[in-house]
DNA sequence: CAACAGATTCTCT
DNA sequence: GAGAATCTGTTGT
């Protein structure tokens, strides 16, 4: 179990997330497994941050390796992780994990993971805490991102099965 | 300032 | 497939 340093984080956002997959968050001592993400980069349309920093996407122009929090709908929660060099604008947003321990099973979208673990606005800018058990992710697809209307068949998600 | 779309998810149709 | 819950950012009057 060896804690992800800056330098993973500090690659571009399409590098860095299928990197993510398989690598584990800990939780309340329980491990939940990286198995969806998807990237996002300050030339994507659909990025929140293609149009230049505000309040709300701040975070995504900050150092790497610390955690973007935003809230949608009025309602929801997305957890994302801040990748390339501070300035870049760069994040991966975490879409589901795998459980282990109280009910072994894949979260349902990002919105429900943040919900679980509890994340919130008080987490933007605090440095991320990721762990690499030596895992490697199987079976693992490139498709189109979720929720988005704008650049949608830019292949920026990955998904693995594998647990 | 009003209108609208959005990196969501659940419920009913 | 449509609607609700209801916050944030963008665009237009």
């Amino acid at each position: 179990m060896q804690r992800l340093p800056p330098e993973f984080f500090a690659r571009d956002a399409t590098v860095v997330a299928p990197d993510l997959l398989g690598k584990v968050l800990l939780w309340e001592g329980y491990e939940l497994r990286i198995t969806e993400v998807e990237a996002y980069t300050r030339e994507d349309p659909a990025s929140h941050s293609y149009r230049g920093m505000t309040a709300r996407n701040a975070p995504m122009f900050g150092p790497p390796g610390r955690w973007y929090v935003y809230f949608v709908y009025g309602m929801h929660h997305c957890l994302n992780v801040v990748t390339g060099a501070e300035g870049d604008g760069q994040a991966v947003l975490i879409r589901s994990v795998w459980t282990f321990g109280i009910a072994s099973g894949r979260t349902r979208g990002p919105g429900r993971l943040a919900k679980l673990i509890g994340a919130d606005l008080t987490w933007n800018g605090r440095p991320v805490e990721l762990h690499d058990i030596g895992a490697v992710a199987r079976d693992v697809e490139i498709g189109p991102r979720v929720g988005i209307t704008q650049a949608v068949d830019w292949p920026r998600r990955w998904v693995t099965r594998s647990t």
